[in-house]
DNA sequence: CATGAATGAGGGTTCATTCAT
DNA sequence: CATGAATGAACCCTCATTCAT
């Protein structure tokens, strides 16, 4: 007799609730990759952003207070899908050269699968880039297995990270203003295991190892956000 | 009061006006310098700028139109202020392996002695460092040279170039956070030789031989920005 | 799960139903007072009057339409509760004289026992206080019997009206700054008998009477409000 | 030869651009009177007020930064000009009586002269009234002084300057519904001079006496808001 | 050429109100 | 009835650019 009953059907309200919420949220952020890859990470996006995502300026302060907040969600995004791609494959390797020059080539090969993720990334840089853990975490932790079981002849991690994430970032801002030549990546990859320490020929050939296609799930931020396309 | 032409006399005025406008856009330039290196490239500096400069809004659009034009004069300026600094010291080499070498420490020498250097190129990044001639006239030649010589093993110029400007500016971002370790540029400098197929003993020899202290002319931009502390 | 009429069961629902609504709107008047005295009656109060009541946007909307009808309700509400108070000891006076002094005592009296009462008139001032009957029942009726019996020496009932109701607030309004001086009511009264036509003897006399406490009911909007303390 | 020559026309450009500064900041602070006066004080105004002021947005903020900024110079500006206008008279007076009902009835006929001051005096009410020193300077000393002399019965200021301001400002509160009756400020201030101790022919005497008709002069504030019309 | 007041487009932010669940 | 996401009108504020002096 008193109000509020049936527990069931407010579990229904709560979770339908917060699956609107969710998905208007993956929406912002979709429709913030996109402009932010065009119009750069500085930009004042609000505007074309709600254009894009074809909301209302109330609903972007219903989920985001400022510009930077919104950068920081879609860096979270980009850097949570891109690990979600490549490291199963990195990590199916147990040689740290190999799960670094495949990152390597995975990440430009995502870039240019999908332009809006490189496109951010590009604006971004560094900035974006090492600012959210999405390389942080792995690539250390691979270069310092690397010294401490012998593979790489480096006496320091930090030359040896600013030389992988430096060249893999050049590279991803060359693709911008046109598609990077066949091998390109490979020939990066093999220069980075190179300056590691490895030999020439040892180097040569991990780098151009084939790679299996990346196949992008339907429902990934990647696939939606114009991924396969061009 | 009245106009009497005298040839001399304007001459001389002429000559006065021009150095005199030649003053006023330098002043323009330090100053778009320190305020680019403090608030990004892309920032709306023009208040900050005339602030900072101690002129009038009027004044500004005597020498410049836009924002961009800014940030164009103030990247060759600094491009010019570098290579004026740096090329006496590579040229003095006749191998391209030591030129490449002295090349990125002396790069990331001056942005640590001078940091609104530092503080501008980390801002930006490759756009305002490979769009202004700063490194795409003299980084390509010596890699061809390196290459062609056999002094290289490289298969290509572009992954190489990549290498090395992207290394050099990954170092130059961490720089912004905390000085760099001692010894951190020859390590890159080390390990780009190693990637462009030095052998490592080499390499190491090349990369950190003694390296002359650069002397600031006291009228160059660099020495006005701020150069030799901060 | 089916209907039956059942109409013992009906007016029984019907009854609980209409004292939720009584009891969901005395929440919000109350958390509107509390808003009003702490923003002022013109702010947007909307948002942080359904935070502080703990309700949601939509159920709001279920009670009021507009800003305005809440400042109203309240005011309404704030006059029934101060009458309701100060009524029963003025009406025990026959001399209209001793029932404006006691009146005038006894109001900011509550308004220094009831912080939350005396914020929200003080921001509400003229407005408020004469727009929703608070006094304009019974002050004019006190004046014109006074002036009538000849009591009081008075040519128009306006202007007293004026200065009886403006002292008071301006002393509310002294008030909010800071604790008003013992007897400063007391004294702000005497001087308004004075003005009425009084001897200064008699209207001391008057205005010095020792007050009863007002107890506030528990239940009372006062009570609820933060009375009693702060 | 150098640059800047001429004195005398740095003395010009200089005096003539502060004027206009002056002429466009009374430009606003008049719009923003009248904009107060209709909308309160508490209104946002920025849009209305370069509306009626004929400015543009810009314009607004290279005077004023908020909203409140406007409120205190209208308030301060306000001020002074009444000031202006009612001092002369009372400091003819050396009885502080006489002043305190001269001020009184200046003032309300002030506001009843400048609709405009009135309105936005009745929607600032004690908060500007007492929060810019229109009054604080001067009734205090009056009463003091009066008090000092044996002129004014009164143990306390505090309620005496309670009950001068109130009073005026509720029947500056009257006025903005319908006109005052005639001798509604003189019975008044005659209230309000038997309230400080004076007997009460004498305070009818005092507050009746013939009052001379205020001029505005021509380039004054109340002037251009409107005075002199309705 | 230097100055700085004025401009107004462009973008940011709040908040009363609606409505599907 | 209660809920809270979505809406959009109405504000606020900045800053590149122009122009009279």
């Amino acid at each position: 007799m008193d109000r509020e009953p049936d527990p069931a059907l407010e579990d229904h309200r709560t979770r339908v609730a917060a699956e609107r919420r969710e998905r208007m949220h993956s929406r912002l952020v979709e429709s913030a990759l996109l402009v932010f890859g065009q119009r750069g990470v500085d930009a004042s996006i609000i505007d074309e952003l709600i254009s894009t995502a074809g909301v209302s300026r109330g609903t972007f302060y219903n989920y985001f207070r400022t510009n930077e907040d919104v950068l920081v969600a879609v860096s979270v995004a980009v850097s949570n899908e891109m690990l979600r791609m490549i490291d199963p494959f990195a990590h199916a390797e147990a040689d740290p050269a190999a799960r670094i020059a495949i990152g390597m080539r995975l990440f430009l090969g995502l870039a240019e699968e999908v332009p809006a993720i490189g496109a951010f990334l590009s604006r971004g840089g560094l900035r974006v880039l090492t600012g959210n853990g999405l390389i942080n975490e792995y690539l250390p932790r691979d270069l310092i297995q690397g010294r401490d079981s012998g593979r790489f002849h480096i006496s320091d991690v930090a030359p040896a990270f600013d030389m992988v994430v430096g060249s893999t970032l050049a590279a991803l801002h060359r693709m911008q203003n046109s598609a990077l030549p066949d091998g390109h990546a490979s020939r990066l990859a093999s220069q980075a295991l190179l300056a590691l320490g490895l030999a020439a020929d040892e180097a040569d050939l991990i780098a151009q190892r084939p790679l299996l296609k990346l196949e992008l799930s339907p429902d990934s931020l990647l696939a939606r956000a114009g991924g396969g396309r061009k």
